[in-house]
DNA sequence: AGTTTTTCAGCACGACTGTGTTATAAAACG
DNA sequence: CGTTTTATAACACAGTCGTGCTGAAAAACT
């Protein structure tokens, strides 16, 4: 048969093909056939890396999130904890048009995986993701409160929560109103909310 | 034929179904069949309220829309400013079991308005609403403003499109993690963080 | 050179899809 | 009581769905 090939690889090249469907389409166009078609292979090649339609749902919605984990652990953290902090957050907020592609994606899966009742595999993906995010907040904040350039009287454990639910909330409006909420204008509304937590006469 | 019917109440009766159909399995599952049996109906009995899918799943949208804003508008403004702007945010955030089902379905509409390309029903419908609820969040942070109750040297722009992704964000986490993130939770996170917009020594 | 393994296309199956069209029954109206 | 209108079911049609199975071509290995 043809060159031996690396199924990972493939595995990703078809999970995108997913994804551009998804974003043209919607979820619902998201038949084996049309992806088969938009990765430019018949459906039998499709199903040879993927036995059933749900372990390509599941594996593209963790390919998405995987991305992500991957610019964010490429980061390197230096400068001024501040500099540091808002570099994690770009790297989280959807500042151009692929990253929002991106959440277009996500959003779709999010919204997929809330149908499933009880455990499936994306309700449960999207579990561990949630909590992956507030715990990339929760570690911000904290190392912000090492630095000392919070204000007093802060309930930390209140502040992770609400930066993480501005997070999901900014790159939602991104996504929803693009012209609106331009990558500066959201880099802006984030840096105005943290000043808002830290000293005001440093 | 069978009595009378009022077609208004009907297609509601309809979309209902239709909603119940998206948060059990997922917009994927909604067809004229499934929402028919969901109803009560038969395929054609469906059809004869709506001629076609697409204008099931915009009407669909359109009222769950319609609900939150008859919910809102219900509000009567009695007490304190700051007691009405939290009744108000009260009543927009799905501090129940009922209003998270809405959110879910909510965010299935708003996955597949996303693949919509250029300007669809759905799309559109979604910008409309979208702008209603920051217009919501402009006139509560003004009429805190002209009650003089919020620190000065405020950005009340910036400040609306904050209060206005932190109440989509919150949503999202109530959907996603209703455990965590309950009602009272929600409350506290809101109030957290008005007070952080207001005067520090009353 | 022959054999095995890997990769892919193709077809078949039964179920389901959206959308027409038609038939029928019941209520409303003359 | 007869006629018209409204509401619903039922069926037909062409297409698509997920999935299983088969076969063939090409690389890899012996």
């Amino acid at each position: 048969m043809p060159k031996i090939v690396d199924h990972d690889t493939r595995r990703e090249e078809i999970a995108e093909a997913l994804w551009r469907v998804v974003r043209r389409d919607g979820i619902r166009a998201a038949s084996v056939r049309t992806i088969a078609a938009e990765a430019g292979w018949s459906a039998g090649a499709v199903r040879y890396y993927f036995p059933d339609q749900d372990g390509l749902l599941s594996f593209a919605m963790d390919l998405v999130s995987r991305r992500v984990t991957d610019r964010v652990s490429a980061i390197e953290p230096k400068g001024s904890v501040e500099t540091i902090v808002l570099r994690y957050l770009d790297e989280v907020l959807p500042l151009d048009a692929e990253r929002r592609a991106e959440f277009d994606v996500w959003l779709a899966f999010m919204a997929q995986a809330r149908a499933e009742s009880g455990a499936g595999a994306l309700q449960e993906h999207l579990g561990k993701v949630h909590n992956e995010l507030r715990q990339l907040c929760e570690s911000l904040l904290h190392s912000l409160a090492d630095a000392g350039v919070l204000r007093d009287g802060l309930d930390l454990r209140r502040e992770v929560e609400l930066l993480h639910a501005l997070l999901d909330g900014l790159a939602l409006h991104a996504a929803i109103q693009p012209d609106r909420t331009t990558p500066t204008r959201l880099r802006q509304l984030m840096r105005r909310h943290l000043e808002s937590l830290m000293a005001e006469n440093p």
